[in-house]
DNA sequence: CTAACTGTATCACTTGACATATACACCAAT
DNA sequence: ATTGGTGTATATGTCAAGTGATACAGTTAG
């Protein structure tokens, strides 16, 4: 269980803490019924503050990924991979949703646009672009890192 | 020329200008050296405050879309020899990136995603409606009411 | 010159996201 | 009951983005 968190990447840390978890779970390395690490533990670790912990660990649940019993650590949730799957093609419609619009607006023809799609991908294979957003009107120079790793 | 805002969609208001006047000049509807509406008409016609529009019109100048010219109406740029489809599958790109981040992080297949944005551009096609290559100005889809338009 | 246009720099305000400190509720073992 | 675990509701603080009111600078026409 290896969890890495970089305070100044602009990624808000509940949410690199999500989706380092769900990450591990859709790998295996975390299997239904394994208990998550307490949030002071990983507070403590991380040097994060146990709410924010709880709040990754909140939409987690709210995500099907983890399952919440009052007093006790969180435990992966039984699920079968299919489900996971659906929801992650369901983030990804809902990420096209815009281009779509795009693509109709500026007349082109679903072949050329998913062509281009496709070449995008391919081209990606391995880069070293940093995760997370678009880039946004103003940018937020990234460069450094100092991260706190956590590892159990 | 056709502005449409919603000032309740999430997306800022400046960033909504900015895409569709870059989407007029992808598709060729804003031609080099036309003039863009001044920033006090388009406020008063979307009622939206003159700093917002000149917002948009700035990042729009950043990404030498328009030429500024002190005390006179912005004009878009001269593109150098840029075929309009060009500047259209650039567009498509730009508005693909995010979508491309998601797909690595999510750790789905190029093939899955490629699939999933031909099913979404299937299912969205209009019947009787060839893969057209024409720019459609019309309908920036848009399911709320609450928008302020203008045209010009 | 003045007038009527252009765009925008500056400052102030609102809003929401994020992170945090504190205090509380629950469970299990002693 | 007490102790030491668990997670978290609540309130507070911080910060950046977005927006807007105002005042100013440049251009063009009279």
């Amino acid at each position: 269980m290896l969890i890495v968190v970089d305070p100044h990447s602009g990624v808000p840390v509940y949410r690199q803490l999500m989706d380092q978890i769900k990450l591990h779970v859709a790998s295996g390395l975390l299997k239904p019924g394994d208990e998550l690490p307490s949030t002071r533990a990983l507070s403590s670790e991380l040097g994060v503050n146990p709410m924010t912990i709880s709040k990754a660990y909140s939409f987690l649940e709210r995500d099907d990924i983890v399952e919440r019993r009052p007093g006790r650590p969180l435990v992966v949730k039984t699920v079968t991979g299919g489900v996971i799957r659906d929801r992650r093609v369901e983030e990804l419609r809902k990420s096209l949703a815009p281009t779509v619009t795009m693509v109709k607006q500026l007349g082109l023809s679903d072949e050329e646009a998913v062509r281009a799609f496709a070449d995008l991908l391919e081209s990606t294979r391995e880069p070293g672009e940093g995760s997370g957003d678009e880039p946004r009107p103003d940018d937020p120079d990234n460069g450094t890192t100092d991260e706190e790793v956590s590892r159990a």
